[in-house]
DNA sequence: ATGAAAGCGCTAACAA
DNA sequence: TTGTTAGCGCTTTCAT
């Protein structure tokens, strides 16, 4: 229950002109006593804030940032919130900026270039202070975000980075992903391998082939691997089926991503084979889909969570003047589950 | 290839003073030539229009929203992004406000009702135009949200929605859902079913269960039940295997969220149990993890994306003066997998 | 220790 | 058709 005179003032907006008022002092000296400013004598200060609390002022966000030409706003763009992947890496990014006092704005490109640039309008409206981005495969042209640098709005590209070497990128280490599986599957002794890779016009797809298939090569004596391109799930599991009914026998599947994985685990599950006794899987995968499976998919760790941070860090430095640009990169870990 | 001009006129801020001051021109014809106002001239309206596309000009929503009073930002707090459902939720929401020109702040609270009580701070801080919130389980008092409607910004509960009556609601029709999985289970002519619901101390928990205890009693005349409740997946891989391990011979399981599920599939894997011949198994769900599976896990819908759609459109007809609180529900669909 | 005043970028009522 | 002016809420310099 509030009392009458606590209702008179929350009715009226809750502004430090409105409280000079009912003070009778000058809105600099509310300010001032606000932010704990030392010329405010502690009689004033405390009337201030007792005042401030009752009518529960929170400073205009927009007067402050119109004032101080400093929106703490950071944007991220990516293709689809709606992604394990992403949703990781948004969740590791407002972490962060939650601590440093920092909001976000989250923008979807849906994959098509020309919402990119509708977003990048919205960015520079809001003067972000910043911008995480993953961009769409079609986009090759980065003038719009080029300009955005010139500005003085640093721009730092995640996962999906554009081929131009002269800005800030912090990628999965995609060749080293896929070497390292294939690493693991020698040291496992596969001689057979069917390994499924995604849609082979992105440039994930290629890095994480070109890292496997080079691994086979140089160390995979005696080993045989095929490779075959699955857009989606359903795709997968087709190939699988075929793969598995022509009586040929793989020893092993490698799966490029969480979405081939659930193409081929279906068709484990409907062929019933046993894993890892008939058959070994490996997998790249940010590790929740992996876990649902008995026994656990072994996989090459592609965090998107942490890659949130790197990013995050990698906006801090340069926010404090690092010019440089810089590709980063983050190490992969391989997670055992006992399906090899 | 920038030419020198356009360098120059580059490196300048863009404002409508800049473009001003440019043409020679005051600023409020700037600023109504940009706005297609009827009273400029074409010849004016032209010369604004190239210039301001040459400059990059982009309004600062900053000093709009100030001026105008109106942040055109929503707000939506959850206890955290990375959570299928909630993500799918976020996804319908973004959509929405993108077509009506809103920006989305997001805000995750942990689930720590001091988090919400900070996240709230800075909503009024943005002068968000409105706030979808799904809140956590330990909150009581919902006064800060109350506040929030006194002042005129509309708040939306979802999901995860306060008891208190006086406030708008959109959920699940939880108890609903629960009543329509127990249905189905019946029209199998299940007998002996296994139901595992998560922490009893939750609401969605409560009501779910309602629903499927009723429906059990009222018509599932010779078929038995048992009710466990588990917190986790690993919780409920516990009880799956003593279930079965104890020679008790159910013949369908009811797992009331993902997470059970998850667990209880394990389980099924683990001890090689065939589904559906040996055993029956039905899910609430958002819908990916049954279709990871084989045969595909029969599950009753539970959208987070028709409940973004649902929120969005109530938050606009509160917004276009719509008083009176409102407590929607969003329909379930029964969805054949083939697991029961 | 406090106040006055300018200005961030924009809109809109009023004037010309 | 265009310009002048005031003001949104805040910070900060300069004065007192």
């Amino acid at each position: 229950v509030l009392s009458l005179s606590k209702l008179i003032l929350l009715n009226q907006k809750a502004t430090l002109k409105a409280i000079a008022e009912q003070l009778q002092m000058s809105i600099s000296t509310v300010s001032r006593a606000l932010k704990n400013h030392p010329d405010i004598s502690e009689a004033t200060r405390k009337k201030v804030t007792e005042l401030a609390n009752m009518m529960e002022y929170e400073p205009n966000a927009y007067a402050v940032s119109l004032r101080t030409n400093n929106s703490r706003v950071f944007c991220i763009m990516v293709p689809a919130v709606s992604n394990l992947f992403y949703h990781s890496f948004v969740s590791a990014v407002e972490e962060e900026a939650r601590k440093e006092n920092y909001s976000l704005l989250i923008l979807q490109s849906g994959d098509n270039p020309a919402t990119e640039i509708d977003n990048l309008k919205l960015c520079r409206q809001n003067r972000a202070t910043g911008v995480f981005v993953s961009i769409s495969p079609q986009t090759t042209n980065i003038d719009h975000f080029n300009r955005m640098v010139e500005q003085g709005v640093p721009v730092i590209f995640f996962d999906k980075v554009p081929t131009a070497d002269n800005c800030n990128k912090v990628c999965l280490a995609d060749s080293e992903v896929g070497k390292m599986a294939a690493r693991k599957l020698l040291e496992k002794k596969k001689k057979n391998i069917l390994a499924i890779f995604g849609n082979p016009d992105l440039s994930i797809t290629k890095k994480r082939m070109q890292g496997f298939v080079d691994e086979m090569n140089t160390n995979g004596s005696g080993a045989k691997h095929e490779v075959y391109h699955a857009k989606t799930a359903a795709e997968a599991n087709q190939f699988f089926h075929l793969s598995f009914k022509n009586g040929q026998s793989y020893d092993a599947v490698f799966c490029m991503s969480d979405e081939i994985l659930t193409g081929v685990m279906k068709g484990v599950q409907e062929l019933g084979i046993s894993i890892p006794k008939q058959l070994g899987i490996i997998s790249i995968s940010n590790g929740f889909v992996p876990q649902l499976y008995h026994p656990e998919i072994s996989y090459v760790e592609t965090s998107g969570y942490k890659l949130g941070k790197l990013a995050f860090n990698r906006m801090l430095s340069c926010m404090s003047g690092n010019t440089a640009t810089e590709e980063l990169t983050l190490d992969s870990v391989f997670v055992e589950g006992g399906s090899i």
